[in-house]
RNA sequence: GCACCCGUAGCUCAGCGGAUUAGAGUACUUGGCUUCGAACCAAGUGGUCGCAAGUUCGAAUCUUGCCGGGUGUACCA
C-alpha cells in the first residue's frame, strides 16, 4: 500500500516521500493518508487539489473500490472485498535474526518474590516472546544477589531459629519450595530486625557477611555454616524455578551476584589502570560527566568491597561472554533509571563495542487501589503469591472446572499487567483483575471459548473465496481481523505489549457486534460464517499467546 | 539545586513520528435474551487534554517557561 502510494507520488510530482498511511474511522474507509497536505509545501500547489490527482491515479486501480478526498486533503481509500479478505494473510512482522540477552524479574536469593517481581517477570517473559517472534535469538537471564549483607541477615535468622549451626535441622523445614522460602523469608525478618536492635549483633552479622563472601573464594563447602548456605541458596534457586512453573513462564538462566563479582572485579583492575576508572577518597569511581548529566558512582567501597555498579558491570561481561549477543534488553524498576545510565556509560567506555547496543527498560510500581472492600482485605501485600492465591480465589467463585482456575487466574493476572504502556506506575485493582467483563484477560478468554463453542456446533466445513461479498458487520471484522499484525508489528517496535490487549479488546467488542446481529449457524452464508468466526478465535488464540496466556476452548 | 518520568471524563487508562467530530473500560441512567454461550449488545450523561506562550493553514501530540505529583542524585541495592 505505502509502496504504491510512493510510487504514485513520485509519477506526479516527483518527490520521494514516505507515505504514513493511518486505519480511520470505518465510515471514511479502510486507509487514510494526509500525504497530500504534507506534499502542499514542497509542491506549492492546493492540498485538495494535489489530494484530487493522486486520488484519479489509484482509482485506476481494482483493488481500491472506493477512493474520496475529503476535508482540507485526505485521501480515504476503501478497499475491494477480495483486497481485503487477501490482506489478512499478509504478515507485516520483520526477520531480524539477532541474538538478544533480555534481562529481567531478578529477585534477590534468600527472599521471596514481591508484587513488582511478579509484575516484572510477566512483562519481561512477554517482551522477551515479542523480541523472538521477529525472529530473533532470545536468552533470557535473570541477575540476583546471593552474598551480601540480606544473605547474612537471614543465615543469621536460621542460626537463630535452628538454635545453632546445624545444617541437620534444616529437615525441620517443610519441604516444598514454597514453604522453604517462607520460612527463609522469616529467618531474614528475625535477623534483619536482630540487626537493628543491637550492636553487638550487628556486628556479628557484619562478620558472617565475611564469611558468606569466603564460601565463594575460598570455595568452602564443608562447615555446618557453609552446608546451611549452600542448601539454602539452592532452596531459594529451587523456589524461583517452582514459581515460574507456576506462572507458567518461560525460565531464564539465574545469574548469581558471587558470579560476577570477580568479573566486575577484574573489569575495575583492568580499567583503574586504562584510567577510565579512578581512585578518590579512598574508593574507586567511575566519574560522571557534568554536561551529560552522568554522576559520579562508586564501583569499589573505600574497604575494597564491589558495589552493584562492579556487579552489573559482571553481568554484561558475562553475558557478552556466553551469548555473544548483538543486543541486550534490561528491565528493571524506573528508580533505577539514573543508576542504570552511568552503568551502560562506563560499560560503553570500557568496551566501545557495546556502544548503543544496550537498551533499558523501567517498569513503575504496582499499586493496590484504596477504598475498595477487597483491596483493603489485601492490605499492604507485597508476596507475590498473596496476589496470585487472592485472585484465585476470586475466580474459584467464578469458574466452575477446576482445570481451569489456574489457567484464568494466569490470564488476569498476566493480562492487567500487560494492558499498561511500560513506565508508569499500574493501580492493581484486585475487582478489576478478575472481572470477567470489561478489558480483562478473562474476557478475552471467554470471548474466545464462545466462539470455539459456535464452531463446535456446525458439522459444516469453514470456507472462504475472494469473491465472496460481504455485508457490513462482516466486513467490519474482517477490517478488524486485518489490523492484528499492525498490533503485533507496533508491540514489537515499541517492546510495549499493551497494544496487542487494545487490539484484542477491540476484535473481541467489533465480534460481538457482529455475532449480535448476524445469524451464524442455520444461515446460507454458514460456511463463510464459520471461516470468519474461526479466523477471530484463531487471532484471539495467537493474541493471548504472544501475552502467555493460554486460551481454552470452554470455561 | 540538577536530571529523569508523569499530569487526558468521577475512577483506571489508551491516543502523543501534528490532521477528518479527543477515545475505551469502569461507575451512573435506559432499552434488548422461548433462536448459535447476555461474562454480551445498543443508546445516554460525563473532558476549556495541568497552566501560559511559541512554531504551523492545523497542536492532547512539537518547542520554551511555569504549576503540581513521583523517582534518582559517591562507598545501599
Amino acid at each position: 500500500m505505502e509502496q504504491k502510494l510512493t510510487h504514485v507520488i513520485k509519477n506526479l510530482f516527483d518527490v520521494d516521500m514516505t507515505v504514513v498511511l493511518t486505519r480511520p474511522e470505518p465510515q471514511f474507509g479502510d486507509w487514510a493518508t494526509n500525504a497530500a497536505l504534507q506534499l502542499a509545501g514542497r509542491v506549492g500547489k492546493n492540498p485538495r487539489e494535489i489530494a484530487e490527482l493522486i486520488a484519479d491515479s489509484l482509482r485506476e486501480s481494482r483493488e481500491f473500490s472506493e477512493v474520496s478526498v475529503a476535508g482540507p486533503g485526505f485521501i480515504n481509500i476503501r478497499l475491494g472485498d477480495g483486497t481485503l479478505l487477501a490482506a489478512l494473510d499478509e504478515v507485516a512482522r520483520t526477520d531480524m535474526s539477532r541474538v538478544y540477552a533480555v534481562e529481567y524479574s531478578c529477585p534477590n536469593a534468600f527472599k521471596e518474590l514481591h508484587t513488582g517481581h511478579l509484575y516484572q517477570t510477566i512483562v519481561g517473559d512477554i517482551l522477551a516472546r515479542l523480541i523472538e517472534t521477529t525472529g530473533n535469538t532470545v536468552h533470557r537471564t535473570s541477575f540476583g544477589g546471593d552474598v551480601g549483607l540480606h544473605v547474612a541477615k537471614c543465615l543469621w535468622g536460621m542460626v537463630a531459629t535452628l538454635d545453632g549451626e546445624s545444617p541437620e535441622k534444616l529437615s525441620q523445614v517443610e519441604e516444598t519450595p514454597f514453604a522453604r522460602a517462607r520460612w527463609i523469608s522469616e529467618c531474614y525478618v528475625k535477623g534483619a530486625g536482630a540487626y537493628e536492635e543491637s550492636d553487638e549483633t550487628k556486628a556479628v552479622i557484619d562478620e558472617l557477611n565475611k564469611t558468606i563472601y569466603a564460601f565463594h573464594t575460598d570455595d568452602i563447602h564443608d562447615t555446618p555454616l557453609a552446608q546451611m548456605y549452600w542448601t539454602t541458596r539452592q532452596w531459594s534457586f529451587d523456589y524461583f524455578d517452582a514459581f515460574y512453573d507456576l506462572l507458567r513462564v518461560d525460565h531464564m538462566r539465574y545469574i548469581p551476584e558471587s558470579e560476577t563479582m570477580p568479573i566486575g572485579m577484574s573489569v575495575v583492575r583492568e580499567q583503574l589502570e586504562k584510567g577510565n576508572l579512578k581512585e578518590s577518597e579512598g574508593a574507586i569511581v567511575f566519574e560522571g560527566d557534568e554536561s551529560k548529566h552522568l554522576h559520579t558512582r562508586v564501583f569499589v567501597t573505600g574497604r575494597g568491597l564491589p558495589t552493584y555498579e562492579t556487579k552489573d558491570i559482571g553481568v554484561i561481561w558475562l553475558e557478552k561472554e556466553a551469548y555473544d549477543f548483538d543486543r541486550r534488553v534490561l528491565l528493571t524498576g524506573n528508580d533505577q533509571q539514573e543508576y542504570m545510565r552511568v552503568v551502560f556509560a562506563a560499560a560503553e567506555t570500557f568496551r566501545p563495542e557495546l556502544t548503543d547496543t544496550m537498551t533499558h527498560l523501567t517498569n513503575g510500581t504496582v499499586r493496590f487501589g484504596d477504598g475498595g472492600k477487597m483491596s483493603s482485605r489485601l492490605g499492604n501485600v507485597t508476596r507475590a503469591i498473596d496476589v496470585f492465591d487472592t485472585v484465585r480465589e476470586k475466580v474459584r467463585e467464578l469458574v466452575q472446572d477446576e482445570a481451569l482456575i489456574d489457567t484464568v487466574t494466569l490470564g488476569a493476572i498476566k493480562y492487567v499487567f500487560a494492558k499498561y504502556k511500560l513506565g508508569g506506575d499500574i493501580a492493581f485493582d484486585i475487582n478489576e483483575t478478575v472481572s470477567l467483563a470489561g478489558n480483562s484477560g478473562p474476557y478475552i478468554q471467554y470471548a474466545h471459548a464462545r466462539a470455539r463453542s459456535v464452531m463446535a456446533k456446525s458439522d459444516k466445513a469453514p470456507e472462504m473465496t475472494e469473491r465472496y461479498a460481504l455485508d457490513a458487520g462482516e466486513r467490519e471484522l474482517v477490517r478488524k481481523l486485518g489490523e492484528y499484525s499492525d498490533a503485533v508489528l507496533r508491540a514489537t517496535t515499541d517492546l510495549s505489549s499493551h497494544h496487542i490487549c487494545n487490539y484484542l479488546f477491540e476484535l473481541a467488542q467489533e465480534f460481538n457486534r457482529f455475532y449480535e446481529k448476524t445469524r451464524v449457524i442455520g444461515s446460507e452464508h454458514e460456511a463463510q460464517r464459520l471461516w470468519l468466526v474461526g479466523r477471530y478465535a484463531d487471532t484471539l488464540r495467537d493474541g493471548l499467546g504472544l501475552l502467555g496466556i493460554e486460551a481454552p476452548t470452554s470455561m
